[in-house]
DNA sequence: GTATGTGCAAACTTTTTGCACTTCG
DNA sequence: CGAAGTGCAAAAAGTTTGCACATAC
């Protein structure tokens, strides 16, 4: 990913370049452990000393806002974020807080089709997001 | 649910019956809208009015690590908590923040079957949780 | 009686806010 | 230039901790 694609996906959504915001989708991309706040303040620092915790939760806000970013739903109380925009799952240990994306089209089909079938009274889905809930085997260190 | 069986859940994990581990766990019967701690507090303190917001917090931490309780995940860092043990799903609205439980056996089946024929590599699944994220279609005020 | 649980208050962590200053376009 | 974004510091919000006292068993 080159700065002039994360440089476009602002523009695309007509909010202002700026480098803070710049490193804070770099940061993603180098990180992708969906990160934490903290994470990502640690990461952007080392290019912006003096860039303010704040900040970071303000940009953070805004990419949110403008769907370049999402939230982890986890058991804790600590905001993780995803900044992978394709449609997918999570894997998720809760003992290692250790979360990694899952793609699954076959199983996106196979629940698709089941709501088809079926809809909830009074609920209209907007989006299906599974959480695979276990333990990893120890393929790559923890990292939260 | 009487205040027998709430003692009964407790004894049966080997826990020591307070009054407030009761008043909690009957709260659970009464709000039924995965109410966050300070919920419970609000609510048990009309029982119990020098109960402590620590002893809360405590309480559900040791529901939780028994199993009594669950921690629901959200896209907020504001803890909410579940006390419905069978295996069930949540319909998400971030919006208004209100969850409902979603119960579903042909789904649960269709999608342990998918996963009996799909391993995935360097996770063992212990289990599976959906989001349904959408919007309520105000057939009840919204209750966070 | 003893291990366990509670109340209280202080501390800690994460996130939000307000405002002057700066920067992007 | 003007609107939007940033830095800073203070405050808010949620949660945890330590310890003396109280209670369950």
């Amino acid at each position: 990913m080159t700065i002039t694609n994360l440089k476009n996906r602002l523009v695309a959504k007509g909010l202002r370049v700026t480098p803070q915001r710049l490193a804070i989708l770099e940061a993603f991309e180098k990180l992708h452990n969906h990160p934490t706040a903290e994470k990502i303040y640690d990461y952007i620092r080392k290019k912006f000393p003096n860039v303010a915790e704040g900040t970071v939760y303000k940009v953070l806000d805004t990419l949110v806002s403008n769907q370049l970013v999402r939230k982890v739903n986890t058991e804790k109380d600590i905001m993780r974020y995803d900044a992978i925009l394709e449609r997918h799952h999570h894997l998720y240990c809760p003992d290692s807080e250790r979360i990694e994306d899952y793609f699954d089209e076959e199983l996106n089909h196979l629940i698709e089709k089941h709501f088809k079938n079926k809809e909830i009274p009074g609920f209209k889905i907007e989006e299906i997001r599974l959480q695979l809930i276990g333990k990893f085997k120890n393929l790559k260190s923890n990292t939260v």
